[in-house]
DNA sequence: GTTGACTCCGTACCATGGTACAGACGCTAT
DNA sequence: ATAGCGTCTGTACCATGGTACGGAGTCAAC
């Protein structure tokens, strides 16, 4: 696989892929022997899919990337109590996020009903959030 | 109220405050006449400190400051079925954001579980996250 | 054996949301 | 009237997470 094919495989940019071999998220395999100066074109595997699929799922999760590379490194050592810290650590921030943003919705949700109801004045856009 | 008072009302950096008034979110009043060059200390009132607190608000709620900048210029027109449709577009947004939170937790909270039921060998960090 | 698409590498640039000065001036208490 | 803290303005810098690009090399197909 090239480097292009695993970006497509991950819905990434190639680019991306550069930056986060760069950032020590995903390996650089060696070039192999090439020809001319530097050797041929790297090589990637399926591993390197999985660790690319991960590298957006724990984003997601709210993981920088700086912590994404801890995992990655964490998860072919045995240092149980560092990646269960980091997960437990992780969880109750995104129980926070969550409700916060559940608290958002309903503020939101309460200004789209205020803002169709009646149909002249302005919405009351900023008070709407007073309780948020 | 000084830009400083403002501040921690709102509970952010004077700088921030500035910047808030850069980007068009905040206003930056008039400084009253003063004997030097340029004039007196600006002054803040209550509705200084509501907007402040709204931006924190929207932003927790996923808005964008550019985005924020037009809610408080809408807030004071009829512009209705504009802010009805930024509101439910976030809404739709924060909808799946939350969606998304909430099965990065589970993943995570799965991968806690595991973490700490075994006792040797690695936890499963990158695998746990594939149904994410 | 040349064309054309892709790769490699280094470096520069971008957006977002701030944060940090420096140097001049304002205000208040002593 | 002067010390000392705060304000004002402009400009520079920062972190995060990318994105873009030039120039050289690689490789497959024709």
């Amino acid at each position: 696989m090239t480097i292009s094919v695993l970006a497509r495989a991950g819905e990434v940019g190639v680019e991306t892929v550069r930056y986060y071999q760069r950032r020590g998220l995903l390996d650089t395999p060696d070039r192999p022997p090439g020809y001319g100066s530097g050797g041929g074109v790297r090589r990637y595997g399926e591993e390197d899919v999985r660790k690319l699929r991960f590298i957006r799922s724990a984003q997601a999760a709210g993981f920088t990337l700086e912590q994404i590379a801890e995992l990655i490194a964490l998860d072919s050592t045995a240092d149980r109590s560092r990646a269960r810290a980091l997960a437990s650590e992780r969880l109750t921030a995104l129980d926070g996020r969550i409700a916060e943003l559940k608290r958002a919705r309903d503020a939101l949700s309460r200004l789209a009903d205020e803002c169709s109801a009646g149909s002249t004045g302005p919405c009351p856009i900023i008070s709407s959030f007073e309780s948020v």
